[in-house]
DNA sequence: TGTACATCAGTGAACGCGCGTTCACTGATGTAC
DNA sequence: TGTACATCAGTGAACGCGCGTTCACTGATGTAC
């Protein structure tokens, strides 16, 4: 008889049977993609009436905002636990494509096409701001050996993002082209583009970080 | 009486037809999304009925793959007339990014989160091709001031993609940190992950340019 | 110029499907005395 | 420990909807002599 707090055995099986439904949306969004997510579809996949499933969700779309802010979850932890473990900014960009291979879907599903309309509740772009301080944190640790650009000035009067920061605009600025050139390459490869083309998608990967990281003027 | 070749008149208003269900067609990914794409719906829009439009594509499916092209098209127009009048890289980059402000779901059809089992036909991958290829011909135009990466060696021996391009692997990388990097920021913008954070996507997007054609060390 | 015929755009009915969601219900599980 | 009751998971039927697609058809447009 394991003991999880004060949870109630109904409280456990609930969240299980939760967590198992979010487990085949999953596979559902990976075969058919995650327009097609259907609560039916993953009921019957569960031996369950497709009604029983709203017992669990209010609807679809909570379902999807609970998919959306696990795979958020999932990043900020994964961000998480590459900080507390001591490592630089290389390791977290490892991490950051170690995480986007492990389940592409789930990283489309956060930096995707947005669906029109759908606006994400506030405690998931709460996390979307915890994945962003983790990444200035790392960044803070870069050495400040880059001339300053005049996006830095504009950074320097444009930071709202980042105004609980004590990061100067260089490394805003060091954090942001991170974001947008690792996203760039792996959105790219996850999504096949460079399929055929013969290159080694990792070695791209590694070399864009390396402008980042690397010399000014790497020798 | 016009006269546009050897049409004929019922070849002119099927063309017609055809553009307007596209156009139609447009005007629904952008209210909906791409997955919500209905032939019924854009017949209804037409005052016509559904199966009426069979006269015009052969499925959904066919519809979305001409969609697809027409994005592939217009976008290798783009730069084509963006060659075509001497505009270097920088040029390009930013017809670039007007082509995509133009219409976020258009740029979204190509770049975005891939649909699952669909696969382009290979006069589509060819047009994929010309834009690449566009890209290859305004790096070479480019100083050779960079100083050679690893990622170069690997390129001069992976480089099917640009087997009929005459540039060295320093070119081809350069086009890819192109690609990539622009793309990164496009998209992070367009999907409206910058909103909220203050500083001007466009001057992000400059910066990211001069990072690429600027001096390998900047004053 | 007029008539006979072929082409083809568009219709309405129909098929089968799956969706999200509600509702009244059964039956099992847990709780209180 | 046993009994009465409350909670709650899950069911099956139903509603209304829209989808893609086929089919036999009408009626207008173009073509050939």
């Amino acid at each position: 008889m394991p003991e999880t707090g004060t949870t109630t055995p109904r409280e456990r099986y609930r969240a299980q049977v939760r967590t198992e439904v979010k487990e085949h949306a999953w596979e559902q969004i990976a075969t058919a993609g995650a327009s097609a997510l259907s609560l039916n579809a993953i009921a019957k996949q569960m031996g369950l009436s497709g009604p029983a499933l709203y017992r669990y969700f209010a609807g679809r779309d909570e379902l999807i905002t609970e998919l959306i802010r696990d795979a958020y979850r999932s990043l900020a932890d994964t961000f998480g636990a590459a900080a507390a473990s001591g490592t630089d900014v290389t390791g977290l960009a490892h991490a950051l494509r170690d995480w986007a291979l492990e389940d592409p879907h789930r990283y489309f599903l956060i930096y995707g096409t947005p669906v029109p309309g759908y606006h994400a509740p506030d405690d998931v772009t709460a996390i979307a701001s915890e994945i962003m301080a983790a990444l200035l944190d790392a960044c803070a640790g870069l050495p400040d050996d880059r001339p300053a650009t005049p996006f830095d000035a504009h950074l320097a009067e444009h930071r709202q993002w980042a105004d609980d920061h004590p990061a100067p605009s260089a490394t805003l600025h060091r954090a942001l082209s991170f974001w947008t050139r690792l996203h760039g390459v792996l959105s790219l490869e996850l999504a096949g583009h460079f399929n055929g083309m013969g290159f080694d998608p990792a070695q791209l990967f590694a070399a864009e970080l390396d402008a980042l990281t690397g010399p000014p003027q790497a020798s």
